[in-house]
DNA sequence: ACTGAAAAGGGCACGGC
DNA sequence: GCCGTGCCCTTTTCAGT
């Protein structure tokens, strides 16, 4: 029984629920009610569109966005990874270091000539090595490269509707 | 009068603080009273903590998190952009350009050998060719080249505290 | 899909530590 | 100063129509 294995059930969205969808994405922080005015709806129309929209698990949570600079978080690094070892017992090494480090926010195994991608938020340089000692000292790791984000032209959490 | 340029009011962050924050950026649709609860202190006071916090903009805002997959956005990709044009100009267009394609959810400027990193949801190569063709045709890129994400091992929005 | 009513939660002023 | 309590008003939640 491994039919069903890929198949994913697409809930069907229609243009209101596109436009709470957005507005939730840009800010969640809203009554019922001014939602409604936008998205020309009854407070109560819109609330069992999110109640469902949620319960399919569209929308996955709310969440607080903070300040990355206010918390003296001033650098963004994207760290790439090579390795030799590609056994299933390395990776799940891998994955378990990388989750546990909360300066850490992303963690991607890539195509082409990098195997992963790593996005990560620290203090300064000092901060970063800590990040790297770490890193490097709970999985073996063959090629570590890192590039600092010199601006941050773009960056938000919202998806294309 | 640019003394003041660099000058950053760092608001004193204590244990309590730190806790409510880790709680809201991992879930901020709960009530005041069961936050409260979590971090040992009565509703009203978690309130007002908040309240400073975001009037510091320490908290910058509440989102939902949307389901990339369940929207149909299965791809994410890692754009690399070389340029050779650095004049001002260019970058303000570059920059209006990604800002604009709501496909593109980062966009950095890097330090290194690569130019600018961009990241972006869509929903197959052939959504992806559609941003390349909409991004080359807006502004004059001297080399960009795609790397795919074939596992998401982490991805939060969470700092560490 | 709207109305309305009960329940829950947020916001604010005051008093106490 | 910062915390907590009590009160009121807003918002959410869910019934019935």
């Amino acid at each position: 029984m491994t039919l069903s294995r890929d198949i994913r059930i697409f809930m069907e969205l229609d243009q209101t629920d596109r436009r709470i969808l957005g507005q939730m994405q840009r800010d969640c922080d809203i009554s019922l009610e001014s939602l409604g005015e936008i998205v020309g709806l009854s407070r109560n129309a819109c609330w069992r569109r999110i109640k469902l929209l949620s319960e399919a698990g569209i929308i996955k949570g709310k969440v607080a966005l903070l300040n990355a600079d206010a918390l003296g978080l001033a650098l963004t690094v994207f760290i790439q990874v090579r390795t030799d070892q590609h056994d299933p017992d390395w990776s799940a090494k891998f994955a378990r270091a990388t989750r546990t480090l909360p300066q850490i926010q992303g963690v991607y195994r890539m195509s082409g000539d990098l195997d992963y991608l790593i996005r990560a938020q620290v203090a300064d340089m000092k901060d970063y090595d800590h990040l790297y000692q770490k890193l490097t000292s709970s999985v073996s790791l063959a090629d570590v490269s890192a590039s600092f984000v010199m601006e941050e032209i773009k960056d938000t959490t919202a998806l294309p509707l």
